[in-house]
DNA sequence: TATAATAATCGTAAAAATACGATAGGAGTT
DNA sequence: AACTCCTATCGTATTTTTACGATTATTATA
């Protein structure tokens, strides 16, 4: 879809009674950042070793170190995770604050 | 991604202590399937009205009946809605036992 | 200061997702 | 049988995602 729904005139989402536009879009993105056979592997490898610096996931994925970055920043972007710069690499974690939110607005709809 | 990370030689996922293949794999469609802005919305949609005929789908979305027939098959095949053929209609609703073993798998990584 | 290490970003190619109109197919109706 | 209704599928254009190598930026070290 090129517009976002929302933008469209004439278009009332029926979710709006359950969702506020930003609970839409935190569901809607960290949906989409976990819908991936890499960041999901990212993901869990984090949760199990529960925090690592980039090269780690580096030497854990069969993917470049470019691609990797890319992923991390998706992750980043949609709250699932938290990198901080320490020195020359970075500490990547879990957020399990927007986590636990996202779970929680998922039990909303099942 | 072109290839799946477990098909490409020397690849170990670890969230393999988690989820089987096949865990793994309705994990990822179903946050894939969710990830999107117009299936979120029908998948809303029909949770709050139970069950619909994709004619009411195409009344509410602001999208080609073409555009929501695959948006249909893409949750459908994903395990999130069940369609029906129903004379020259097609019933749709919720597939709540997939949607709650993905809530429960969710559960396990959050 | 030069060098090495770490990770982000740039540029780009290839693949996948998304959207549409047009068409096809099957079920009901006249 | 002809027609209408409903939905799926086809063909295709556009956008987004994904991946890579090369480069850049920053920090630590020699």
């Amino acid at each position: 879809m090129t517009k976002e729904l929302s933008k469209i005139k004439g278009f009332i989402p029926c979710c709006y009674d359950q969702f506020s536009q930003a609970e839409r879009k935190l569901v809607i993105d960290i949906s989409k950042a976990l819908g991936n056979e890499a960041r999901l592997e990212i993901y869990t490898f984090l949760l199990n070793i529960k925090s690592c610096y980039t090269g780690q996931l580096v030497d854990h994925l069969p993917l470049a170190q470019s691609t990797i970055s890319q992923h991390l920043k998706v992750l980043q972007e949609a709250g699932v995770i938290i990198g901080t710069t320490e020195g020359k690499s970075t500490h990547l974690c879990i957020n399990h604050e927007n986590m636990n939110i996202y779970y929680q607005l998922l039990g909303q709809i099942i």
